[in-house]
DNA sequence: CTTATGAACGGTACTCAGTACCGCACGGTG
DNA sequence: CACCGTGCGGTACTGAGTACCGTTCATAAG
């Protein structure tokens, strides 16, 4: 129990001398010393300074890819949801911990930079499997698959951020919420009948008009367009 | 004319032995000695390594930030329109530089990484500039200027990317329909009737049931929710 | 008990990016 | 001529990251 695992360690006194100097003014050396292991030990446990403080993306990238692939193509944006949950709840249960990270990586630049490049991997994520989703490879499709991949991680980022400041009691309420606007910005073709796409569609809009008055030019526009 | 500021003699040997002999074998001494300068003026010149080969992104961000100051509430999502359009001629006019630049983000993660980052600072501004324009604190709002930002972008890095990989004849077209995409997700506050919101609200839904089939509901459950 | 094996660690030495500082050459201006 | 700002080169340093080697220690095999 004296022996918490260095790579434990590690990463406590990283947290602990980046609160007290700084990232920059915190060496590798000093972390190691204060871990009471080597150097060599340190870069054994973290590719690099800037690793010690993230979780590990690559699991969590392991973890969405298999929740995205246990889903058929009616329940796929289900899943995204579920792997949009999976992740804020990761963070979550990081609790103080993330929170520590969130106040390094508003100040340090070179930290944020690493973390907007790995959201960045889950967005890629989300992406191919939401075109592969699609099916179609028109290039129209391709554009709404990397919009709504975009609206996803950035309805995440929103939701976890404002979590991370304290502004949120129920983030997980929150971000199903956010889920839910998300793809109610997406047309979703769930078309349950049959055969798809010949049916009546309705643009959304808000008018202080009456619906009876609307309707007549409801109707010439359905008819004006078959 | 055998001086032309060493500047972009860095910027052009860089490039060379990036090519040559891929970006982590290449040193700046390399750079600089190919350059027929000093190591200490590679530096003068730019702030890194990975700098060299990226545009002047705190000049872009500058244009950007004009073209949206230059705007009122009304012209507001004209001006994001804008400001993208520009982003995007910016790297057509760098022609086959932008080119052997992507060729050297999609090979090396460091410098994906470093190009992620500075996406980002757009996503920012814009994000910003909408929030500003809703004018609305609400979390509501602010969720969707973050919805709309990201979706911005990635409109924009959907068409910049096409374009450099040769897929795309008229990038500027491509973009410019892209983004009335983009817009056409969010309903557009512009009520130009007058005092707002006693009138009928439609959700946007397609069905492949006829319109006088659904009205009924329509019609209860706009007097349930008065 | 002895030996082989493999994992975790520490130490040394190296490359290279980035910074700080100093001194030199040049061109204009008084 | 003297003065001064600017651009440049050189040297020396810090610190991240890599390569390599030797040591320790626990466990399994003999």
């Amino acid at each position: 129990m004296s022996k918490p695992a260095a790579r434990i360690r590690l990463a406590d006194a990283a947290f602990v001398l980046f609160d007290e100097r700084g990232y920059e003014r915190t060496t590798v050396d000093d972390i190691a010393e204060r871990a009471g292991v080597g150097r060599t030990t340190f870069f054994r446990h973290y590719r690099s300074k800037e690793a010690v403080i993230f979780p590990d993306h690559d699991r969590l990238l392991e973890l969405i890819r298999d929740r995205l692939a246990t889903s058929s193509e009616s329940t796929a944006l289900v899943a995204v949801s579920d792997a949009v949950r999976l992740v804020l709840l990761h963070y979550i249960d990081e609790g103080d911990l993330a929170r520590r990270r969130y106040a390094l990586t508003s100040k340090v630049s070179a930290l944020r930079d690493r973390e907007i490049a790995s959201v960045a991997r889950y967005q890629r994520l989300f992406r191919e499997f939401i075109a592969d989703w699609m099916g179609d490879p028109t290039e129209a499709a391709s554009l709404r698959a990397e919009l709504m991949a975009a609206a996803v991680v950035a309805a995440h980022n929103h939701v976890l951020r404002r979590w991370l400041r304290g502004e949120s009691a129920d983030p997980v309420a929150e971000v199903d919420e956010a889920m839910r606007e998300v793809l109610a910005l997406f047309p979703t073709p769930q078309s349950p009948g049959g055969r798809d796409d010949d049916g009546t569609t309705l643009v959304a809009f808000r008018t202080s008009q009456d619906l009876d008055a609307l309707l007549p030019s409801l109707r010439r526009l359905i008819e004006d367009n078959p």
